[in-house]
DNA sequence: ATGTGC
């Protein structure tokens, strides 16, 4: 986008002020390059949110944002109830609850450079990833119905995983209010044979190191220190997600001359909060949290097995696990008065302070773990929320590189088998189904995560804690 | 993201 048509608000911040039918004006983050790097389209959409009813403050967009479905990947925006406000299924984007997790081993980098190939082919032996991929498991009816009801809190009554886990994952591990029976039946079909699966496109697993200290006190509240590994597990609801998601389009589009709501995108479908469909549309996609929560409590057992057989004296406790595609409920504080409001945020990382209540007792003192996915060869990051995080973004930060170009792009730039053999080469074994998925995935495909978290401190988004560099990656 | 789609 271009800088002139911006008013600068600080280092990183940049404002879009309202015109025409803006309720609000948008906010860009990031600094001159990934602003300028940024796609007009992903600020046509911004603008397009900016315009929808009950919107509150402004219409958001991280460091990592780049063009989506109706709402810009990397967008954040909170409506009010009360003023109108709806919900929308593109604002939460396809792949609902798509999250990263991150797990620590108790290992040391020397306990794994012996075994990186073996431990890269048993991780694939025993994680299904890849498109349309099965696992081990199959959910009856009623299981189903407990899953999308019960997320990580039924995974683990059911032995996959601890209890001390739930105290680690966002809503303690289960999404309240979640109505199982406003999701689809061809919802729920799909998703019965894909309990414990990676899924495709972006989604891994990656075993990784502790690198860089940015903040060595925050580190050691997190229990990071340099030269430690640790487990980051990146995916999401798979199909029933997707569906709810094509399901609840397709309606809300339909059912907008009736809500009085005239879209200025059919992809920004939504309908109003105090609304039937709105009501179903959330209960479903809270669904779909609990379904995307249980699937990543699955693969952690998953992981935990495979470590138990190739270096049994690992310990997998988990660190944190968080969402970058959902609507939450949440109370924040605008112009001097707590509000309730539903925050959509989509590829963007809730980031709470330190201090908030709904963080685990251990973690609260230093904010959340806001866990940032890169592309495979080029690491992750853990970052920490901050207070002003909520003035600025209602306590939301960036979820990942983002997009250079597209996958279409990227797969005439590359091959698969290529970009597998230069990684190993710098001592990372990614495993995969699918060559062309590794292609589409080329870490040149992607934004430098180094250049995009930087952009997020220095906004105020959120603070760095340390970075990750992968050692293996099993990759969808 | 996804049994790549009307």
């Amino acid at each position: 986008m271009e800088l002139k048509d911006l008013i600068r608000r600080g280092p990183c911040a940049w404002e879009i002020p309202m015109r025409g039918p803006m309720k609000v004006p948008a906010v860009v983050y990031g600094n001159e390059a990934l602003v300028r790097e940024m796609d007009d389209k992903a600020r046509e959409q911004a603008v397009n949110v900016a315009c929808l009813p009950g919107i509150v403050r402004a219409s958001y967009v991280m460091p990592d944002g780049h063009w989506g479905y109706g709402f810009p990947i990397g967008g954040v925006a909170a409506f009010d109830a009360d003023q109108g406000g709806v919900v929308s299924a593109g604002g939460v984007g396809f792949d609902v609850s798509c999250g990263v997790r991150c797990l620590h081993t108790g290992l040391r980098r020397g306990d794994v450079l012996g075994v990186q190939q073996k431990l890269a082919d048993a991780l694939f032996a025993d994680i299904p990833a890849g498109l349309g991929s099965q696992g081990a498991i199959r959910l009856n009816h009623q299981e189903m119905h407990d899953m999308l009801v019960g997320g990580a809190k039924w995974a683990v009554r059911k032995g996959w995983g601890s209890e001390a886990d739930l105290d680690r994952i966002e809503e303690g591990g289960q999404m309240l209010h979640a109505k199982p029976g406003f999701v689809s039946d061809l919802a729920k079909t799909r998703q019965r044979p894909e309990m414990g699966t990676l899924g495709s496109g972006n989604h891994y697993l990656e075993v990784q190191e502790v690198g860089e200290l940015h903040d060595a006190a925050i580190a050691d509240a997190f229990g990071l220190h340099g030269g430690d590994i640790v487990v980051m597990i990146h995916c999401g609801s798979r199909g029933l997600g997707h569906q709810i998601g094509t399901d609840y389009l397709k309606r809300m589009v339909e059912a907008a001359p009736s809500h009085g709501l005239v879209l200025p995108d059919r992809e920004l479908a939504c309908a109003p909060l105090r609304s039937e469909l709105g009501q179903q549309y959330l209960g479903a996609m809270r669904a779909a949290i609990n379904c995307a929560l249980a699937n990543r409590q699955i693969l952690t057992h998953l992981v935990r097995a495979v470590f138990a057989r190739v270096l049994p004296q690992a310990r997998l406790p988990l660190l944190y696990d968080v969402s970058h595609n959902t609507c939450k409920q949440e109370q924040h504080v605008v112009d001097g008065r707590r509000r309730e409001l539903f925050v959509h945020r989509k590829g963007a990382t809730r980031a709470f302070g330190p201090g908030h209540p709904d963080l685990p007792a251990a973690l609260r003192a230093a904010g959340q773990p806001v866990l940032i996915g890169g592309s495979m060869g080029t690491g992750s990051y853990v970052l920490a929320g901050t207070q002003a995080s909520e003035g600025l973004a209602f306590s939301s930060a960036c979820h990942g590189a983002g997009r250079a170009m597209s996958r279409h792009q990227a797969s005439k730039n590359w091959q698969g088998r290529q970009v597998v053999d230069e990684l190993a080469r710098q001592g990372i074994f990614v495993r995969s189904p699918s060559p062309r998925g590794v292609a589409e995935e080329a870490p040149g495909a992607y934004k430098d995560v180094a250049a995009v978290v930087d952009a997020a401190e220095q906004a105020g988004l959120a603070r760095k804690v340390a970075r990750l560099r992968p050692l293996v990656c099993v990759k969808g």
